[in-house]
DNA sequence: TTCGTTATGTTGACACTGTTAACCGCGTAA
DNA sequence: TTACGCGGTTAACAGTGTCAACATAACGAA
């Protein structure tokens, strides 16, 4: 019931999500440091070159967990935005919910960042609000703003407090 | 001349600065991933385990490089700001080297970062400033307070500049 | 000078990693 | 029923960080 295991499953279960959410597992308990391929298919009980039906590659499976981490990022700032009304409040819960989001799943928001060189496949538009997570604060930024805000003036905001909040959270994690 | 290399030398000449100085070129060569202790070795023309006379660790040896990439990073800031009299003026360009440093050396400017949670030995003081970088932007935020400012007023202005310019290098460093 | 000790570097090996190639079993479609 | 392909397996390869044992050069004491 909590978990609908969508079991559609051709041979063995569907891997894939079974991967996935083993590795957000080890993200979880691992301090520091990278996770391994071999390592979360080892933990899902597979051997280590089953993952290659899943992911080209290493990177494509990080890349993966990299997604379900935004993907969770942008519900917890939605989740937080949700408890106020006011616009200001709303955008400083977002932005609280990204640090908090560093402290609570370090290891994953490492793994986000630091790959975050990999993300933009840079189809010459805006790398940063490519996902849920960026959209959302941009949309709450340009609430804030004066309506006869140009578009430049609502990117350099958008990229200011982006820098900032990014900035602090990683500050944050080196302090521990 | 350029480079007084101390031959002061027991056996080989002195490795230690020779890895220290390939690491480098070849963070500066490489534009991503991460570096290793066997290629370093290999390109010094040294076998791999004779780093460990040098460095206990691979981390040891990253951190060094990490080390001398701060010092390379004050470098460079103290120069910016050293054309300025104006005390915001230096204010700006600190900053400015702040970015201009990443995208020059992007990979050591990763190493640097990603590796910011080894760093500090947590020896309870503020974890931030233990560098020569952090010294000199919080000096120069501390010029720019007014005179009346708490050392609470001080940290919070030099967290949140520093946080900044931290997460638009990244931003930057993300979009390429 | 000769000799022993210590710092420095080497080879060989171990466990581990990501990745490829060759093989197999199950389920489906012809 | 048979052929095929999807999802999995084992075996192997190159490369990594690290340790133990061995070699050698430099230096201080006899």
């Amino acid at each position: 019931m909590e978990k609908t295991k969508t079991k559609t499953s051709y041979h063995h279960g569907d891997l894939r999500s079974a991967l996935l959410k083993t590795g957000l597992r080890l993200l979880e308990t691992k301090a520091g440091g990278e996770i391994g391929l071999r390592e979360v298919a080892r933990e899902t009980g597979v051997s280590a070159t089953a993952v290659y039906r899943h992911f080209p590659d290493k990177d494509a499976l990080l890349g993966a967990l990299m997604a379900a981490g935004y993907d969770m990022l942008a519900d917890a700032q939605e989740a937080a935005a949700a408890h106020y009304t006011k616009r200001d409040d709303a955008f400083r819960a977002i932005g609280q919910a990204y640090v908090h989001f560093a402290l609570a799943h370090p290891a994953l928001f490492r793994l986000m960042t630091s790959y975050m060189h990999l993300t933009g496949e840079c189809e010459d538009g805006e790398v940063v609000g490519d996902n849920r997570a960026g959209r959302l604060l941009k949309d709450n930024i340009s609430a804030l703003l004066p309506d006869d805000a140009t578009d430049r003036d609502r990117q350099v905001a958008t990229t200011q407090s982006l820098a900032l909040v990014h900035g602090l959270a990683q500050l944050v994690l080196a302090g521990q």
